[in-house]
DNA sequence: GCAAATGTTGGATGCCCATCAAACTGACTT
DNA sequence: AAGTCAGTTTGATGGGCATCCAACATTTGC
């Protein structure tokens, strides 16, 4: 288990961390890993409407402006907020915004294809397999 | 004295919010106006380093979002934020940024021009003509 | 070793945006 | 009426960014 590299706590800057939520997409990945707690790439990613790398390049973007936390176990990449470092740089701020974005859910573009679907955010699959893999990396 | 043409509250969008204050420039102007209160465009613009053309660009950008009100009182447009819509739309989202944006303040391109300036807010000297500009438009 | 799974990286593209300069509008003054 | 003040609008420009596709790297499994 390795961690990536990330901004300092001292150094994250507001309006780097503004302007990483101000995209609809990646607001969507953090108000998920705000529930789920912790995911992969994959499952993060999953019907967000746009490609692999794409959303690759969005969790750079959440990382280096040092709103999530990335490490390493095998061959997958676990994400985190970084709940208690952005409390303590710029208290309230990201508690703020997460309440507002599920006040306000921005619909996935994969949602359009079934339209009947009851609940938009399904991260439950993705449980287990979080639990197992922190067991025995 | 007239307003100008604002989103209604519901209609304020997260994202446009943040993206309108992932800005530098744009986001010294809010930390002026919740300073001065209310601020005409050319004392909200001062000595923010950018051309006045610019500036207008962003207060039009900040009002599109939501997150500014301006009213024409003869000659001059005042702007003031709308807190309280902001408030009730996203409780707590504009007091944490703008304690955050207090926390870690973002220097304005002309204070380079004076290092030994004491003092990097002067917003007093527009305090006395917004009053007499309130009292007979 | 070879193949599959998981992400990342490297172009390529098109759009949006921050900035400036100049021209313009609207309102007040003389 | 002419001039001045306050701010906006209209190009023009340059940079950044979201997106896709294809190729690559790394780890795991057979």
């Amino acid at each position: 288990m390795r961690l990536l590299p990330h901004p300092a706590t001292a150094d994250i800057e507001l309006t780097e961390v503004l302007r990483a939520l101000a995209d609809p997409v990646r607001l969507e990945i953090v108000v998920r890993l705000s529930v789920a707690g912790e995911l992969n790439c994959t499952v993060a990613g999953d019907d967000l409407g746009v490609h692999k790398s794409t959303a690759s390049h969005h969790y750079r973007t959440l990382r280096e402006a040092g709103v999530l936390l990335t490490k390493q176990m095998g061959r997958l990449k676990y994400m985190s907020l970084r709940r208690d470092d952005l409390e303590s740089r710029f208290p309230g701020l990201l508690d703020s915004i997460l309440a507002a974005a599920l006040t306000q859910p921005s619909a996935p573009a994969a949602t359009q294809d079934q339209p009947d679907a009851p609940a938009r955010l399904d991260l439950d699959p993705a449980g287990a397999a979080r639990a197992d893999a922190h067991a025995q990396p």
